[in-house]
DNA sequence: CCTACAACCTCTAGCCACTGTAGGGTCAAG
DNA sequence: CTTGACCCTACAGTGGCTAGAGGTTGTAGG
């Protein structure tokens, strides 16, 4: 019930650099030190990181886990704002999704054509100097 | 024939702090320079920077695209090398769509869960609190 | 020729979310 | 009391740009 960092990191899965950062960038408070000024932690620590950690995890913004947590603790409060965080979440997401998709493609595309021979012929090479030669647009 | 850095990203649409960006890391020559100091370009250059600019949009790394640019600048060499970083990159592309996947199915059940009242019974939060509660591995 | 103004120049700092390094200090076991 | 693992701060670096300050150049109209 009373661990230095190294113990966090592990039983968290976020390394130690990345706890002190958290702690810099305010995302998680300044625990107490020992008389030798190093950190102790206990187990509501370790919960808040996990849950840090699962939301980053999930491809959650800094920003928006600062306020998921504040939500993680503060039971009765209406889950609606979580809600509408997470739904423009999975809409970035599917964004993501598309996008990568279709550049999947092109690249499918060109290395299918491609016929392993000199670079004047190649079609990577040429398709990446013509965009005209896409047969979609991508803006990753 | 003969024209300033705003004219070349107006014809490539690469903005032009980017393109003093790519001339700083080394990706486009120095050009040469008018009396006054201002850099003058010509079509190579924009051809040049179209090809970045498209692997870029591909979402090659600037590392590969510096392997790609020297083979679109010598045609006669084999292009093996384009199709092993092409094939490299539609690998990692893959990678990350399956990822991504797994993160929106997770998202989804979240939302779908969510029984729009208190913190304390929110799914969302609940599932970022404890990784158990996942249906699948996810990481990003 | 003068003026106005857009376009250009360099240099520096900032973005995100970390990661790595240098140069120390502390803790616990033997 | 020594060893060695662990911890501390502070700062620099990553990738791929983007933004701002503060100054200079090019060009079109009067």
């Amino acid at each position: 019930m009373n661990f230095g960092i190294g113990e966090l990191a592990k039983r968290t899965g976020v390394k130690v650099p990345t706890i002190r950062f958290y702690e810099q960038i305010g995302l998680v408070e300044p625990p107490p030190r020992t008389e030798g000024n190093q950190r102790r932690y206990g187990q509501a620590e370790a919960d808040r990181l996990n849950f840090i950690r699962h939301a980053r995890e999930l491809g959650f913004e800094v920003d928006n886990i600062r306020e998921l947590l504040a939500m993680y603790e503060q039971p009765q409060a209406s889950c609606h704002q979580a809600d509408s965080i997470a739904k423009a979440h999975l809409a970035e997401v599917d964004r993501r999704i598309a996008s990568l998709t279709a550049l999947r493609m092109e690249l499918q595309r060109m290395i299918d054509e491609c016929g392993h021979g000199r670079i004047c012929d190649c079609r990577i090479i040429e398709v990446l100097a013509d965009h005209s030669e896409c047969s979609s647009e991508h803006v990753q």
